[in-house]
DNA sequence: TCATAATATGAAGGATCATTCAGTTTGAGG
DNA sequence: CCTCAAACTGAATGATCCTTCATATTATGA
């Protein structure tokens, strides 16, 4: 769907001098200012050169095709938005299941509000694209890290916590998700999270209660 | 953004005799059917019209351009998915809160599944649109229909019910569009449908529990 | 049956764009 | 300072595609 093309979607080649670095920000700042000033649809190659003020020949030496800068682009936002996540995880070993989920949840909902706009955008663009990767690799890498802080939480055991930790992510990507297609008020949004991590830590609770009382069952 | 165009995304007339009605309905199957196979950036006008058997200038009759045909696609679909939640609603009005949590999710999720690809595709399809009065009607719609039936569970108070409501219907609407976005195998994705129920119950009880303290604390 | 409105046709116009490549400029290392 | 590779240029190419409109066909109901 949505064809990846013949040709593949990385980028040609590398910069070598600095130049080219500054170039290749230029090109990623310039789509998204188009993305988010005209849509995808009305986003062409010569515009972006202009803006990024390179001729488009010169987006062509890193990109062999429109789609591809595209998704180069989200997945710079992924790398980064990962990176926080990560680290946030790592922050948290050890610490109570309460504390991890508002950490999550926070750290998600802050990196998207960071720019509303560039969220929208990109949530926007990369339906275009042929995203499975893209989305896997990132889902993984979260995934991953979650889990093993989780698996460091004191006084808490799941039946299947890589469910529970599946479960905790995808309801949390798809509430932020959602909340940003709604483009709720700041107050709506705000109480939104409140009630979202309320949700999970109460989830988390019940699915604490019902192991213990699933092991009180096994010893019998 | 994505620009709706100076002209209206309105569709040009409705069909007034029976072939008429043979050939919209057989040129929205046709969309979902290119939407499918290649994707909106492969959508074409011609070939949309050549799948349903007409001619291009048919097409026109109906919609003023392409993408006021997604978006008819978009809101006939939208249409479709609010009944079933109206129905839904009204058949459980009165019943345990826990019932029609379950029933709620059953029933968006089962919908939303029925034909997983055209999901996909429709997800994909809407994203490019200026979309937020389509999306904005909907909401309002299931808004109103879920928080009346809410309104007549037995036994149960909640402090601010239209919040509990959005969170509700925005973790659960988010939730479903991440599991599909991920493309989950069915068995992963049934065991999801399950922890998000858990997750929506707990919370439901937390938020009532609170609500009865609230009220114990009111009246000291 | 006939007049009129509804529907359907599809070639042609007009515009936009992605992509290339032959040639130029700039930087780095020796 | 000189050489070579890296980086950049942008007019030209070739293709795609949306949309229109003058014309043709079909239904309706009087």
């Amino acid at each position: 769907m949505t064809e990846a093309g013949s040709h593949p979607l990385n980028p040609r080649k590398k910069p070598r001098q600095t130049r080219a670095k500054v170039t290749l920000d230029a090109i990623f700042e310039a789509t998204i200012q188009l993305l988010l000033s005209d849509g995808l649809h009305r986003l062409t190659t010569t515009r972006v050169a202009e803006r990024a003020g390179v001729s488009v020949g010169t987006m062509y030496q890193y990109f062999p095709h429109k789609l591809s800068l595209i998704y180069a682009l989200n997945e710079r936002y992924l790398e980064a938005l990962a990176e926080k996540i990560e680290a946030t995880c790592q922050r948290h070993k050890g610490a109570p299941v309460q504390t991890m989920v508002d950490a999550l949840i926070d750290t998600y909902w802050d990196a998207k509000t960071e720019r509303p706009e560039v969220t929208r955008a990109l949530y926007r663009s990369v339906a275009e694209l042929d995203n499975e990767e893209l989305i896997e690799a990132f889902a993984k890498r979260v995934d991953a890290a979650t889990l093993s802080m989780f698996d460091t939480a004191p006084q808490e055991a799941f039946a299947d916590l890589p469910q529970v930790n599946l479960a905790l992510l995808t309801v949390i990507f798809g509430t932020v998700r959602n909340a940003f297609e709604r483009n709720l008020g700041g107050e709506a949004e705000r109480a939104l999270r409140g009630e979202l991590k309320l949700m999970c830590k109460a989830y988390l609770t019940t699915a604490a209660r019902a192991q213990r009382k699933q092991i009180i069952e096994t010893a019998e």
